[in-house]
DNA sequence: TTGTACGCGTTATCAG
DNA sequence: CTGATAACGCGTACAA
């Protein structure tokens, strides 16, 4: 950053006032083609870059959005998180990425950060881990800001949100290893209390009743892939020897998924020969394991771009029709070979 | 953001000026203990966060960093990413991140986007397919910037750079591919003209001349998964039965080590037993595989804070020593499964 | 220790 | 179609 050209530079050498360079630069169809010229020649001659920051003070917007996600490292997000700025960059939006960890206490923290950088709007992931309600410190700075959630919801607060519908997905899951012949699929579980593992979880009982089957068992390992691993890997001994054991699993997501899976390579346990796994997302790789993983895929890219969609309408206060404030989208069942038919 | 409280509401309200305001936000220590109570309560009282984008223009500086990267989708860059955020927060900077896909032409307009926002410094990864020099536009631009590069070089400009010893890692995998009894490995290379796989390949051809062993082999799918996955499958008929056919592959990062894997799994070739190979980078996943990956580990999240870093550094013109301004990090051997001893 | 006054780079309003 | 001029919200010499 060391040099600087203003608009005064332009506007002094080009021999007119800031306002017309101004105008050159946003509106040019509005300035006669001579000056018009005349401008934008000193532009390229200085190679002049206007002042993004300094614009939005007067403007009153700063073309930020602020996207929260749990961790960007978590590649379950990677589309997301590319669907939010492909779509924000169309429109001249930038994005500012935090990670909060799935944690309560840096949420907040970003939201104030974000509030204080006057972005125009936040899509936010709510962390998994809230158990409390929202103080409201920041319950208030959210009315202050327009917001979009993504998956998770915010119980008190009529918040657009875009999300799957993991019920129907998680019992479409079920329903088709019931359809494969399976009995006895137990639940490996994510975050309790978190919308998300809840309604997968309903899903999974909803199919297992209208079936009729009684047989039911959850390990809870909360969305993690080592977790999953470590979980399988100490309860193996006891599962093994006892009508406990069952012949699916049902994991939560794909990353669960793929860790039970590595436990049982270790374990010596043939995937699917003596164990079916199903996963739920769909996230990249979910296609190099051995075996491939036969799972529920959700349209991440779409999702993101779906909430900068929303997003942007709330920015320019475009009254949108309530019914399409949210939006919920639908899973698509991946079979691949993780599933055998018994 | 709906409302608005500026420091001139709480400087009324408060019975002070705004410098007092401003100065109880941002070194309290210099005033009175009353008046400082007074102000940080009438603070809370209108929860006045203060606006950045505001405070940056007389400071002169956004507390804002680009960060340059091919695909964010790209699972070798998250922990990259992660690693400059960390840094990032800690030292109150915000990180705008933004894809060239590898693409010149969109590699110079984030420039000049990030130019434009007048960001204080941008991390930049040089998008691969970068075969003509800089246009002297865009070097002009990057002189005016503070820069730190990550992993490719420019041609003719001494800036920062964080990388990691590609030859002596390369040439620690093939040297080890050799200690394993291989005689005939083949290369599967990146982008050609890349700074990256031709360090690489240099790496692989020393082992080779090193043991003395002249058969070499090269196929080219540039460093993405489905490339090397149809160059595989593609030439699988000519290398079977000819002396063309090696034991080992080492292919120039995991993601096309994976897809090696995947054209293998689908060609009925066993790995490692009667093909093994090895990867480079030890991306996340690689460890999921099967069998998992031998590979070559990249401090990917290590890069991103060693870059960050060093642009602090020059964004503070704190002099650094010419010897520590770029870095050179070491890579690591990971023994998995997918290679064998002959 | 505190207040005044100006500057940061741009846009918007309103005359001309 | 163009040019003054007043914001925008804050930091900071400088003065008191």
């Amino acid at each position: 950053m060391k040099k600087k050209c203003t608009i005064y530079d332009v506007a002094k050498i080009a021999g007119v006032s800031t306002s017309t360079v101004s105008r050159v630069m946003n509106s040019p169809e509005i300035v006669a083609e001579e000056t018009r010229q005349k401008v934008a020649n000193t532009v390229k001659e200085l190679s002049y870059i206007p002042n993004m920051m300094a614009a939005s003070m007067p403007r009153r917007r700063t073309n930020y959005i602020g996207l929260i996600i749990p961790d960007i490292t978590n590649i379950f997000f990677s589309n997301l998180v590319r669907g939010v700025q492909d779509v924000c960059e169309k429109h001249g939006y930038s994005v500012l990425v935090v990670n909060s960890d799935d944690s309560q206490e840096k949420e907040g923290h970003y939201l104030k950060l974000l509030y204080s950088r006057r972005v125009d709007g936040v899509i936010l992931t709510v962390a998994g881990y809230r158990e409390k309600e929202f103080p409201e410190e920041e319950l208030s700075l959210l009315k202050k800001m327009n917001i979009v959630l993504i998956d998770r919801e915010i119980n008190g607060m009529t918040t657009p949100i875009v999300k799957v519908n993991n019920f129907a997905g998680a019992y479409s899951a079920v329903k088709y290893l019931i359809t494969m012949g399976h009995r006895k699929i137990m639940y490996l579980a994510g975050i309790e209390g978190t919308r998300t593992n809840t309604e997968r979880e309903k899903g999974y009982l909803s199919a297992l009743k209208e079936a009729r089957i009684s047989w039911e068992k959850e390990l809870t390992a909360d969305f993690r892939l080592d977790t999953a691993y470590q979980k399988i890997i100490h309860h193996w001994p006891q599962l093994k020897n006892s009508d406990e054991l069952p012949t699916a699993i049902f994991a939560a997501n794909d990353l669960m998924a793929i860790g039970a899976l590595k436990a049982f390579t270790q374990l010596k346990v043939r995937v699917p020969e003596e164990m079916s796994i199903m996963g739920f997302d769909n996230i990249p790789f979910s296609d190099c394991t051995y075996p491939p993983l036969t799972t529920i895929a959700q349209p991440t890219y779409l999702m993101g771009q779906k909430a900068v969609e929303i997003l942007l309408k709330l920015i320019d206060k475009k009254k949108i029709k309530n019914s399409k404030k949210s939006i919920e989208l639908e899973t698509e069942l991946i079979q691949r070979d993780s599933v055998r038919k018994i």
